[in-house]
DNA sequence: AATTCCTACAACCGCCGACGA
DNA sequence: TTCGTCGGCGGTTGTAGGAAT
């Protein structure tokens, strides 16, 4: 037996907005806030199914929206962004202020797999086209782009480092899944102090907790500051033999780092060395954003 | 001027996880 | 524990408008 529809479709309208629908939209939840989307349609007056109305909402009435082209800026970080967490959308848009997921989907299937495609770069693995063939045996893309960013997972509890990203935990699941493949390729991501002794290793996957406080780090590339730790030691991007398209922090360095400054955005650039609003947490804590 | 092709993007669809009964 | 509902996400489609022929 089907699950039952979000909405009785016969009786809603599909399609583009017209100006009128838009303006009660915004008006209803100007005065009510965004509550229950299912049965906002209604309350609103709209014959829309609550979900129409929540992606034309959040996509293209939200009045902290950036409207216009992306900059250059912008691309590069989506570029990283998407390097890292493959096709996350909602966190790669959590990490670009008044940009929606859906947009930078679309910018993404648009301009940048050609942008890409055209310096030699595989849109999906972000290697060298010619070595993506080879690769494409071996590793699936979006967690081959993680394992090889090298994301580090801490076991400290609790955590002395406050880094936990708000939007990343809300996904907690769907990154439980990537460090099981993160494991299963054994990334050589930690620092040494941080990782189990190579029995840890030996253990099997399932008989180790996984921790699910993440934290991740970038080379400042775009500020224009030195990659001072960008030791070349725990990053699969820089063996030997490997080309690396971006240049990635080793877990070690991004420890430390992250005990100064955390916000991604800001260690990327895109916030010209200043923190953002988002980078403290309601409980003082710097947290990336 | 008409037609075809291409691009950009708004919107829809189906799936999944969280949550409460 | 199971089931239904809901919100959210990513993939895909539809279509308007511009460019090319």
């Amino acid at each position: 037996m089907g699950r039952s529809p979000c909405c009785e479709k016969a009786h809603t309208n599909k399609g583009a907005w017209t100006k009128e629908e838009d303006e009660r939209l915004i008006s209803y939840i100007r005065a009510h806030g965004e509550g229950c989307w299912r049965s906002l349609p209604k309350s609103a007056g709209l014959l829309r199914c609550g979900k129409s109305c929540r992606l034309r909402w959040i996509n293209y009435l939200r009045p902290d929206l950036k409207r216009g082209n992306f900059t250059e800026e912008e691309d590069e970080l989506i570029i990283k962004l998407h390097s890292l967490l493959g096709n996350k959308w909602s966190l790669i848009a959590g990490r670009l202020p008044g940009r929606t997921d859906n947009e930078i989907k679309n910018y993404w299937n648009t301009h940048i797999k050609r942008k890409l495609i055209s310096r030699g770069l595989d849109p999906q693995t972000h290697h060298p086209l010619n070595a993506a063939a080879s690769a494409a045996t071996t590793t699936t893309t979006a967690t081959a782009a993680v394992a090889n960013s090298c994301l580090e997972f801490r076991n400290a509890s609790p955590p002395s480092l406050p880094v936990a990203d708000i939007a990343l935990m809300n996904h907690q699941t769907k990154f439980k899944i990537l460090t099981d493949s993160v494991e299963d390729n054994k990334c050589n991501s930690g620092t040494t102090e941080e990782r189990q002794p190579d029995d840890s290793l030996e253990q099997p996957n399932h008989h180790r907790p996984i921790n699910l406080d993440l934290s991740i780090g970038l080379v400042p590339f775009l500020s224009g500051s030195t990659t001072t730790q960008s030791s070349s030691a725990n990053s699969a991007e820089s063996k030997p033999g490997v080309e690396s398209p971006y240049e990635l922090r080793p877990a070690a360095a991004t420890a430390a780092a992250a005990a100064t400054a955390v916000c991604l955005c800001c260690q990327l650039g895109f916030q010209s060395g200043q923190l953002c609003s988002n980078c403290q947490g309601s409980n003082g804590f710097f947290r990336f954003c």
